[in-house]
DNA sequence: TTGACAATAGACTGACCGGTCTATAGAGTG
DNA sequence: CACTCTATAGACCGGTCAGTCTATTGTCAA
């Protein structure tokens, strides 16, 4: 096949899916939206949901957060080349989505975490894919953070502490409608982080400090 | 009524349903349960649901909600008079819900988070009994930490971030089946708290330190 | 004992669930 | 043109969903 037929859609009807899928995660939870709404969303009939994903929505889900992931993995890694100090950097990330989640009405959080509480062991591939996920980001905040000057055992915990504390700030302040306690999440985070930095020479020798 | 009939079960009817339902919330979330498998678990027909909880499900929800807040709070509570040092309550804190994590084969988690996922704007009174919990539990934290010498500003702020790291690091270990992700959270929390608690002295006057 | 009311019990309902199935259309290849 | 294979399309299915309804039981108060 390859040309992509009479697509006047933006996207590809298997990338609309995916997209209808993202959003519905972020807003209801896998359990929460049904496949007819999904599909209404992406255009789509029902065929054409299991012709691209014989396994079904919980395939598409892996779909989804696979995109997510990759979204949010380059997102990340450009902001984190764009600001000469990883603070700032996190500083952006955490505001925008801050700013998305209150712009949203405070609709759109994370569609990792939504998943993530509703998967149990038996979703296998869901939990797998969220996992690596997770793995992923955690992997290019260390790596970030160690090259700035930081010893590899205290990036690692700080890394994993960032993205919980960007999961567990979008929760709070999703319920609350209100952004107070993803800003205060994030004024603490962002003082431990600038704290941990070694002092600003211009020398990037790891001081391996306290 | 007041006498409590034959009921030989542990608790009344109602307490099963409430204890059915924060499990239900804790492994599949609210919309992955179903009500068959709830008043299963409860050992409760369909009727008695709906004469305790008129609104149904999301009544239910609500009592839910309300029942694990005030068992944290008081839990959290317990754990920070015990303790002499804060950080020493907060470490057995994250442990505790750490084991209790592994120890049910990565199946129990906090449900708060999945139904604060799971909701949207619509669902008021499940957002409000969240919003006003989460704010209970910090508002237990920022307590501690203000009249252990940390300034308010920043015992604010620390309690957002702890209470976000919390829920943030057990979807991460949920879905890696694996406790890492939350115990580096947990190390690298900790750092931050010991770090902005002021030097052990021997008196207890709040220093309005920084 | 009787009347009132809370609690228990489960049959029943209509809507919607995820998933399967068959039919058709379109595009590339011989 | 004919064949093939991908993609689109939606009717259809059994099962389950949350919620309603009526009946029964249990326990007080009069």
């Amino acid at each position: 096949m390859a040309t992509n037929s009479v697509n006047i859609n933006p996207a590809s009807t298997r990338e609309r899916l995916i997209a209808a899928m993202v959003d519905a995660l972020r807003t209801k939870g896998f359990h929460g939206v049904g496949l007819t709404e999904l599909l209404l969303a992406a255009q789509a009939p029902k065929g054409v949901l299991y012709h691209h994903f014989p396994g079904g929505k919980s395939e598409l889900a892996v779909a989804a957060i696979d995109a997510v992931i990759s979204e949010i993995t380059t997102g990340l890694g450009k902001l984190l080349q764009r600001h000469a100090d990883p603070a700032s950097a996190l500083e952006a990330w955490m505001a925008f989505a801050q700013n998305k989640l209150a712009g949203s009405g405070f609709e759109q959080g994370c569609p990792l975490a939504a998943i993530a509480l509703e998967s149990t062991p038996e979703d296998g591939a869901i939990r797998a894919a969220l996992a690596n996920g997770f793995a992923a980001i955690r992997a290019t905040l260390l790596q970030t953070l160690h090259s700035a000057g930081i010893e590899a055992d205290r990036a690692r915990n700080l890394s994993a502490l960032i993205v919980s504390a960007y999961e567990g700030a979008l929760v709070q302040a999703r319920v609350a409608g209100s952004v107070e306690a993803m800003s205060d999440t994030a004024a603490a985070l962002l003082d431990l982080v600038r704290m941990t930095l070694p002092k600003k020479t211009s020398l990037t020798v790891n001081p391996e400090s306290l």
